[in-house]
DNA sequence: AGCACGCCGACT
DNA sequence: GTCGGCGTGCTC
């Protein structure tokens, strides 16, 4: 008996699968995985194949209205992991596979048969090895990473190798081919749809077995993975900054296990999360110990009265006119929404012979010829480039001031980071010199830093001992968000399953973003399932009124 | 999301 | 009378 039925899933927040009729003459062509065209409430759209039936429960069925492609888009491993990456991270299955698609396949073209896509049978799933690498340097690393590039390789299975920016998969790509020796592969940078389309055929016809690329690269088609890599796993940019807000970290965790790949993350300042693996010895650790990093000292401003808008106190002061005399260069860091400009004009002012230069977001070039460098976090892009001589971080505590949860660990990789730019000594002008946090950065104690930060985490059931789901509603209108959170948490309360709790609605930690004003409820549960089943229960009668936008972001 | 349907107030 | 804004329900 042939399956005359399939289960369909289209890009829209609404969770299915939906069930179609195939018609006889596309039942061979109408696979799991397969691009289809289908009218969707009313509306012909581009579906996927995620099941194959001989009945469906319903009555009147729509029919599939055509197969686009010769193969499927999507292999089975491939549709189990984005069905349960699309369920923590809140959107329907169809929109998650939607974002995984080239956006040239978004549209119902029909492209031609491709070469070789057939896949490799299912390989028995089960997460593979997951190694955590802690690299405080920039080079070691590749030492661990290319024996096991090659040694997937010659497995005849793929690699994935992720990175958070433009400027760090610059840096590796030249590591990566080396490690690679000849396999061909495929850099997934902007381009046209029609190149995006070209490098993701590449890819899923197993003519490239090597991808990199930025955090969407999670979700390239690479014919079975061995081997997925992580650069920089604690980077912002890892987490998707629209719906659905993703993970790379988990995506990669994921998928592993759906594929059975390895998984190696690389860090010079891990985040907790990742910590977690090793600590509970889900993950192997590996630390490297390069040459020793600069030391850490700090400037203790308790006790001591800054002017106001003024960023350099007399013992920094100090350091940078001994270095000026001894021709050392110094890089001084501060906030971007602080603004370099004052900065650069009190050490000017303090030692108008010297070139003092700004470098921020903006900045395209890096002058040379300087003296002292008053720089934001956009200094990074030099990142194992150059390197300082001295340092200083003007105004540490802010680091820690931050309204989230992560603010120390965003310190402790601030700190990694200046670090890696400086030779000699790095500078904290602090105000707290009881922070125990600071201290642990200071004294290069990572295991203290991280367990106060676990312990800290586990009292309060933050990832990753709990889950937390932000539900952030906007509007133009103040007083419309405020009390549309308000009646979506009565409703959120009433009836609230065992387990999950419900914070007060409060003011988001952008409160307000493009003239829209953002008020916020947290769903908190130790697992993601129950949390998550809630929420999109009471979603099924929430509505929010007009003009507001409500959007789902999982441990934001 | 995007659509149809149905309820009300406003208006030539 | 009917045009249109918005709340509600639904999509196989």
């Amino acid at each position: 008996m042939s399956k005359h039925i399939a289960h369909i899933v289209v890009g829209v927040p609404v969770d299915g699968p939906f069930d179609y009729l195939i018609p006889d003459e596309l039942v061979s062509k109408a696979v799991i995985g397969a691009r289809v065209h289908v009218l969707f409430g009313g509306l012909k759209r581009v579906g996927i194949v995620v099941g194959l039936a001989g009945h469906s429960s319903f009555q009147k069925l729509n029919r599939v209205l055509a197969v686009l492609d010769g193969q499927p888009v999507f292999t089975p491993a491939f549709l189990k992991f984005t069905q349960e990456l699309a369920f923590r991270s809140g959107c329907s299955w169809g929109e998650m596979l939607e974002i995984a698609l080239p956006s040239y396949l978004r549209t119902p073209k029909t492209i031609g048969e491709y070469a070789g896509s057939e896949d490799s049978g299912q390989r028995t799933a089960g997460p593979g090895k997951i190694s955590l690498i802690f690299d405080k340097g920039l080079v070691k690393r590749w030492d661990v990473l290319t024996p096991r590039i090659r040694a997937t390789l010659a497995a005849g299975r793929s690699v994935v190798c992720l990175a958070p920016d433009g400027n760090v998969l610059m840096d590796i790509l030249p590591r990566l081919k080396e490690a690679a020796a000849g396999a061909p592969g495929v850099a997934l940078m902007p381009g046209t749809d029609k190149q995006e389309f070209e490098r993701w055929l590449k890819l899923r016809s197993g003519e490239a077995r090597v991808a990199a690329g930025f955090i969407s690269a999670v979700f390239a088609p690479v014919q079975d993975p061995g081997l997925m890599i992580v650069i920089d796993e604690e980077a912002p940019a890892y987490k998707h900054d629209q719906s659905p807000f993703y993970h790379v970290r988990e995506a990669v965790l994921l998928r592993a296990q759906y594929e059975g790949c390895d998984v190696v993350f690389v860090s010079n300042a891990p985040s907790i999360e990742a910590w977690y693996l090793a600590k509970e010895k889900k993950a192997e650790l590996v630390v490297l110990e390069e040459e020793a990093l600069p030391a850490v000292k700090f400037i203790d401003l308790t006790n001591f009265k800054m002017k106001k808008e003024t960023w350099i106190s007399p013992a920094l002061r100090n350091h940078l006119e001994a270095a000026l005399k001894d021709q050392r260069k110094a890089l001084l860091y501060i906030q971007a929404a602080k603004g370099t400009m004052g900065v650069v004009e009190e050490v000017r002012k303090y030692f108008p012979a010297a070139r003092v230069c700004g470098y921020d977001k903006a900045s395209t070039t890096l002058a040379e010829g300087w003296d002292v460098l008053v720089a934001t976090q956009a200094v990074f892009r030099h990142q194992g480039k150059w390197r300082a001589d001295i340092a200083a971080v003007l105004g540490i505590d802010f680091e820690f001031h931050k309204n989230d949860h992560g603010a120390a660990h965003g310190a402790y990789a601030l700190v990694q980071h200046l670090r890696q730019m400086t030779k000699g000594v790095l500078f904290l002008q602090t105000r707290q010199m009881d922070n125990t946090h600071l201290h642990a950065l200071a004294d290069q104690d990572h295991r203290t830093f991280y367990e106060g930060e676990l312990k800290q985490r586990a009292e309060m059931d933050f990832p990753p001992y709990g889950a937390l789901i932000a539900i952030v509603l906007r509007s133009a209108d103040p007083e419309l968000a405020c009390a549309e959170a308000k009646r979506l948490y009565d409703i959120l309360v009433a009836g609230c399953p065992e387990g999950v709790v419900i914070h007060e609605p409060q003011q988001d930690r952008a409160p307000l973003v493009r003239g829209k004003f953002r008020h916020c409820v947290m769903v908190q549960s130790k697992d993601i399932q129950p949390a998550m089943s809630w929420v999109k229960a009471v979603f099924k009668t929430f509505r929010g009124k007009k003009d507001l936008i409500t959007t789902v972001n999982v441990n934001p």
